[in-house]
DNA sequence: GTCTATAGAGTGATAGAC
DNA sequence: GTCTATCACTCTATAGAC
């Protein structure tokens, strides 16, 4: 939904808006629809029903988020560089479209068949670009890890909880959070020039 | 709730089995009657509304997980011996009582007033925990972090996020999920020239 | 494409018997 | 302490005018 504000638009946002609010069960229609200022008959002419206004809202988000973290890699040399590209765009994503990322990561289960199943599909397809970028620097061997899947699902948890407690007023920019978290990940806790025992 | 079998007992599982399967606003009570084999009135004779309910469920187990983190930290030394054990507490509490660890996480913005303040004030009171010990191994030269805040969130995020994908069935155990994110967190990705593993 | 009006089902909660 | 019966309300969704 780019700058524009028709009817759809303003429905759709305002779809957002309680959902990330009250939840997708606890936001009524009424809701939406006072939100948007338009009557009930115009959600439904645009949308088929409560449902596919969610699949709207999240098929668009992970969509858009896989475009961005895809963009991001494309300039980018080595695992290293790839991974923190990758990160980088994906935090920026859960900040700047946080009620949307919130949403996308909530409200998952709320989704009903056949929808689920496409979502799901989406998902995958955008955590596979993390996994190929950690199994390509495990294959060059700058990345050495017991379990890659597990801390690919504990990175993946990590950004998409961003969308949590982020708050724009606060003292992290989503540029020092993607650093943070990439720092720790690739370098971990332990100070880097010190001797392992 | 131990292992009664009362009927108090019964509501209080129903009311979890509930919360999880449909989430808190879309599980209706007539849904928990059935599920505990009662009738509606015995629900409120026990617990004052459904608020009081999920109140209960999350009150409970987060008291129970900070209980088990504190006890886990008791007798190790030194902060990576002690962030590995609290975490390890934390995470085999959420595969444990995975359901109400998922309840936990995810409905505390469904909690009204003065429910939430007193919920958030005992998830701070965990929290902390994992903050001390990060701070003490900073003091210590153990740890080395650019933003000891945003890598405990991102620790918290992972850990608590294990009970939205955690099977009982599936292939990791709750110690190697504990020790590879402990590992992943206290090392990093890049390989140690002397790696103990 | 948007409106008014309403159908039809489900909701949390309570009264009062036992 | 648990029951039956029901209240008062809100919900999603639709019919039909314009």
């Amino acid at each position: 939904m780019p700058d524009a504000d028709d009817t759809k638009t303003r429905i759709y946002r305002a779809a957002v808006e309680m959902f990330y609010t009250h939840g997708y069960a606890s936001a009524s229609m009424r809701s939406i629809v006072q939100a948007a200022d338009v009557r009930m008959s115009s959600v439904y002419y645009h949308y088929a029903n409560k449902q596919e206004l969610l699949y709207e809202v999240m098929r668009r988000s992970i969509e858009e988020s896989t475009s961005l973290v895809l963009h991001s890699i494309e300039g980018a040399t080595g695992p290293e560089a790839r991974l923190r590209a990758a990160l980088g765009a994906e935090i920026d994503w859960h900040t700047r479209r946080q009620h949307e990322a919130f949403i996308a990561d909530a409200e998952l289960f709320r989704l009903e068949e056949p929808y689920r199943a496409e979502i799901i599909a989406l998902r995958d397809r955008e955590e596979s670009i993390f996994r190929e970028i950690v199994d390509e620097g495990m294959r060059a061997g700058t990345f050495d890890l017991r379990d890659p899947n597990l801390v690919i699902r504990m990175l993946l948890t990590a950004t998409t909880g961003v969308s949590r407690w982020y708050r724009a007023d606060g003292p992290d920019t989503p540029a020092k959070i993607a650093a943070s978290f990439a720092d720790a990940v690739i370098t971990g806790l332990r100070p880097r020039s010190s001797s392992t025992h």
